[in-house]
Parts: C-alpha cells; structure tokens; sequence
DNA sequence: TCATTATTCAATAATTTGCTTGAATACTTG
DNA sequence: CAAGTATTCAAGCAAATTATTGAATAATGA
C-alpha cells in the first residue's frame, strides 16, 4: 500500500470520529452525559431537542463509539463510552475556553447572571455544618449552580468552595 | 438572558472550533505543524494537496485561532497557536488509536510496511556509536521512518528507541 | 392479544462544506 | 518601476449535514 493511501485512510478515520464533536447539540449531549447515563427523552428535555433529532445524534455518537447504550425494559440508557472519550471533550473544551473570546463572555456573564434553582439551598441553611468547609458540585464547568451555592454561602458566613471538575474529571487523574 | 440562549452560545462556540478539526485534510496539517512551522506550499506538498486548498484550511484554521502565521519575505509560514491547541489535537487521536479500528490497523501495517527512506542511516552506519544508546525520532505516530531506522539499527547491533512523541508532547510535561 | 410507550427509521428541504479553477494581491529583487 | 513568486480571493458545483415530520419497531402490561 502507498504511504499516501496509510495516510488517507488514518486521517480519514480520525476525523470521522471528530466530526461526532462538532456539532452544537452533540456536545451539549456529551456534556450531559459525562454527568451520568440518561434516556433518549431526557437527553431531548434536557438540550432542548426533539426526541428524534436526540436519537439521530445518539446514533451519530454511538458508531463513532463516543457513547454506549443499554436497555432497560421499554428505556435505553446512553452513557460516555470511556474516559478517552471525556478527556478528549474536556481537551476541546479547555482550548475554546482559553482561546474563544465567545465562550470566554458568556461563560463570565452566564455564572453572574444568577437564577433561581439554589432556593431549596437557602431554605435548608440551617441544617448545613459551620464547622466544615462545603464542597458545591454540580455537572461541568458549564453548570452555574455551584457558583450561586459558593456565593450564597459565603454571604451566609459558610466556608465553601466550587468543586471544578466532574465526577469523570476525577477519575482521569487517577489514571 | 436566557438560560438556554447562553447553553447555545458556548456550545455553539465549541463546536465552532471543534469543526476546524473535523478534517482529514486540516487533522494532516496540524499533525504537520507540530514538527514546526511551515510554508504554505511546503504543506501543499507534503499533504498532496493543492496550494489554494491547503491557503484554503490554513484560512480556517487560523480562523479558529489554531494556528497562527507570520510573513518572512514573500513566504508567509505557519505553526501551532499554543500548546492546548496541540493537546485537543493529541486527544482525538488518542481517542482514535483507541476506539477506531481503522486507524489501529492501518497504523499497524504502515510501520511494518517498511519502505525507503533510511537508505541515507544505512549507508551512514559506520558513523554512529557502538556504545550508546540512539534515540530515533520522527514527527509524529503517524511516521514510520523511525520505526524503521529502529529495526535497522537493531539488525546490525546498535542499542536503538523509538521516541513516541513529538517535541510538543515533550513540552506538554512541563507544564 | 391489544394498547401503550420509548425509541428508531425514512424522506425531505435548507444549509454548509470541500475542492477546483483562474484571477488578484503582496512582497522582493533587478 | 517592472518582473517574478508566494499566497489569497472568488465563483461554482458536488457532496455531506441538519432538523422536521410522520410512520415503523420493540418491549411492557393488561
């Protein structure tokens, strides 16, 4: 075989399984999905998709075997197929957070613009320990929640810090 | 803002640049330009493709803040924008050595198809010491030359390695 | 078996991408 | 300034990608 044809056919392999990261909606999947299994519906509720169009993405991600799947009665569960699959997300995400301006801005203004959901936190203040520092987690780098915890906590006198990392995060560093 | 509109923007911005790699022909040229910074037509050349294609990819790459190019006389040349540039570029092939088939056999067969170019190291044997060890190093994985002056320099006796990554990969441990 | 529910398939239209060709720009050197 | 060379631009066509719609599968439970 011609080097020429090795190289074709490498090159083309690798860019058909990137070509499953450059899609809007199929990141924002990946990045549900590096917070645990999930059904095609709840993908779709989630993302702000059709069921359909969340299938049709799943069926994308899956032959380029970024995601798994498994059946469960009348469900099917996808799932982040492997931490290669996360660390090269994380890798992608990483060098549009250092080198795209857009992502930069909106990311800024999107954990300021506080919201809503740490209501039941602020309700349930009284049952949380003084004496411990408080971990707020919460999926990705690109959830707000943990930010308006950490904030809403230290304005209450609580030690508290934003976990940065996902769950998948820590276990790449034990690899 | 809406919560959704910000989800839609930063994916939208990631995906944005994830899609400059989605590209046999891009994947060549970064995979290129990690070895250094190179012409325009250079990149033609080694990529066999056509100087306005290759301009073209380069245009989208730069676009993406990927690579980055400085002029020199009539020569404009090219090179890697930053090490995590670099890094994503090294994930998705991670990634792809690991899950795609294709590229694990291919890549196989490429370093065992032994060709040419290490007639210059035979003809020059005589010159290289007995005594040490000889690193062998070639841009990329995806170069056989070094596999091959390994098992050459094995043939006649010397203590010989491949080295498995490029300069940049040597870099990324610094940091 | 039949109705129900979760998921996938199939067909379509709109948009985007990739390569080619030939012309235009930008710098250098005589 | 003129000629030469490296690079980019612009137009055009073929191919691939995306979301939508409505129908088809596949498992569950009555």
């Amino acid at each position: 075989m011609e080097k020429r044809t090795f190289k074709n056919t490498i090159y083309a392999a690798i860019a058909g399984m990137t070509k499953a990261f450059s899609s809007p909606n199929r990141l924002e999947i990946i990045d549900l999905l590096a917070n645990g299994e999930k059904t095609v519906e709840q993908i779709a509720t989630q993302t702000a998709i059709t069921v359909a169009n969340a299938s049709q993405h799943l069926q994308v991600l899956k032959t380029a075997r970024l995601v798994r799947s498994r059946r469960e009665g009348t469900f099917i569960f996808y799932s982040l197929n492997g931490l290669k699959s996360y660390a090269a997300w994380k890798a992608l995400r990483d060098l549009a957070q250092e080198q795209e301006p857009a992502v930069q801005v909106t990311l800024q203004r999107f954990r300021q613009a506080l919201g809503s959901p740490v209501q039941e936190l602020r309700e349930r203040l009284g049952e949380l320990p003084r004496d411990k520092t408080i971990i707020a987690y919460c999926r990705g780098p690109f959830c707000t929640y943990a930010d308006e915890a950490v904030q809403l906590l230290h304005a209450n006198g609580f030690k508290a810090l934003r976990l940065e990392e996902s769950y998948l995060d820590i276990q790449l560093d034990y690899n």
